[in-house]
RNA sequence: CGAGUUGGCCGGGCAGUCGCUGUUUACCCCUUGUUAGUCAAUGGUAGUGUAAAUGGAGGAAAGUCCGGGCUCCAGAGGGUAGGGCGCCAGGUAACGCCUGGGGGGCGCAAGCCUACGGAAAGUGCAGCAGAGAGCAGACCGCCUAAGCGAGUAUGGCAACAUACUACGCCGGUAAGGGUGAAAGGGUGCGGUAAGAGCGCACCGCAUGGCUGGUAACAGUCCAUGGCACGGUAAACCCCGCCUGGAGCAAGACCAAAUAGGAAUCCUGCAGGUGUGACCCGCACUGGAUUCGGGUAGGUUGCUUGAGGUGCCUGGUGACAGGUAUCCCAGAUGAAUGACUGCCCAGGCCUGCCUUGGCAGGCUGGACAGAACCCGGCUUACAGGCCGGCUCGCGAA
RNA sequence: UGGGGUGUCGCCAAGCGGUAAGGCAUCAGGUUUUGAUCCUGACAUGCGGGGGUUCGAAUCCCUCCACCCCAG
């Protein structure tokens, strides 16, 4: 069980935020946010971060909502295992309060979790229903 | 006490749990040397890992509006163009900043605002209105003295003379009206046909002197001049001063690569490239096009600096000098955080009670995030703290 | 982070000190049996916001704001 969150567990170069926008195994949706993730074979989580200047203005804002992200995800990686996740943030992110934020993104980290379940069964079951 | 004005400061605090990141130390692992085990050393980027200690956003970090440092282009050198600044003196590395002073404007005052050189070097501009708008002008009005004429009266035989006028012509005038953003000193008296700096007095203005002040400038001083000199330079311009360009994605280093090759054309004491306005100068060097081939990033710059704090000295002050002491963010898909509790300001509600205070509950902290570094300016900002001064009221 | 540019009617735009062109769109009328075309007229507004210079500013100066482009 780990807390951390060192450099390993992020997505650090465009190959690799490339290849989750192009490849996504895996789509939890908000109006706050957007969640796209991808089956890595690292066996651990890796996250990046999308804030466009756009959506939110100051960089203030902008480096509230990231560590917020951050830190959730920190706290919730461990049924994650190997996929690789990008978040986008919306416009309507920085209404939200410091308690609601943190509530949203939780949540939104149990759907992703289990939506990797519910792949993760399907793909266990197939050859089992075709073994042929 | 109320109203105002001004200078400076802070811009939440403490504790706990879990994280991120820089540095240092120790250990692990690797490398090298050595040995029976081992031990030692340097280097750790081949990926770093673990632990401890310790540091980790701002007054504006922002806008990028100025000025520097630093780096490269040649130690940025000569000239032209272009750009900037603009009362005076000082401060500063420098500035378009700051300080002190002067002039002008506003305010009862404290104080505030002020792009504030030159319009007698030249060029230009001013629509509409208006008579006239740049070596001024005459629409209404006022005048008709002089000159010419008309009429009337008187005198005269007549020519004519004299006097008069709600008159005409030739004219005079810039007081008044009117136009305009702006119409070429003001008030009074004299003067005149009516008027006018036409003359005079006072005020203003200009020039020269004198006095004070480093200077800008000032003066209840003296002399001269009847006034000549309208506005606009954030219009061109003139004068004085300043000014090369690009930016850390600058630049440096390491590794790889630009290789090697084919074809065509042009040129040879000139051309090309670079120096990002142009000419000179300087440096380097054959150049251009097409075909095919190839690419990968990392390290550094990177935080010790016109540095902070205390004290002393000089100065009205900006600031300077001396001395002691401290090291205070360096990220790079980009750290400096999240959660909880208590406290401290603030707001709302309820209860007790004489203004006011006490108790309880709820709520709740602005603007905003370093990206090479400094000095300013500008803009955003909840709330709070300390001081100076002015005016009004009251008390002593 | 650094560098550069643009804001004029609903849209595209000219003007760069003296009443802010023009086109498209909109509305009304005419022509037509009706519609398109064509003709005539009009609306509403505007010079991104705030100061300053000037008699007078879209234009000159200062300062904010918004948007866009370039460099990894």
């Amino acid at each position: 069980m780990s807390l951390s969150f060192s450099r390993e567990s992020r997505l650090r170069t465009s190959a690799d935020f490339k290849q989750v926008f192009d490849i996504t195994d895996i789509k939890v949706s908000s109006k706050q946010l957007l969640i796209l993730a991808k089956v890595n074979k690292l066996g651990r989580a890796r996250l990046g971060l999308v804030v466009a200047k756009k959506n939110i203005r100051t960089a203030v804002g902008r480096n509230r909502a990231k560590r917020h992200i951050r830190e959730t995800f920190r706290l919730q990686q461990d049924g994650v295992g190997g996929l690789d996740i990008v978040v986008l943030v919306r416009k309507s992110f920085s209404d939200l309060s410091d308690r609601d934020l943190n509530l949203l993104l939780n949540q939104q980290w149990q759907r992703l979790k289990r939506r990797l379940h519910e792949r993760e069964a399907s793909a266990e079951a197939r050859p089992d229903k075709h073994p042929t």
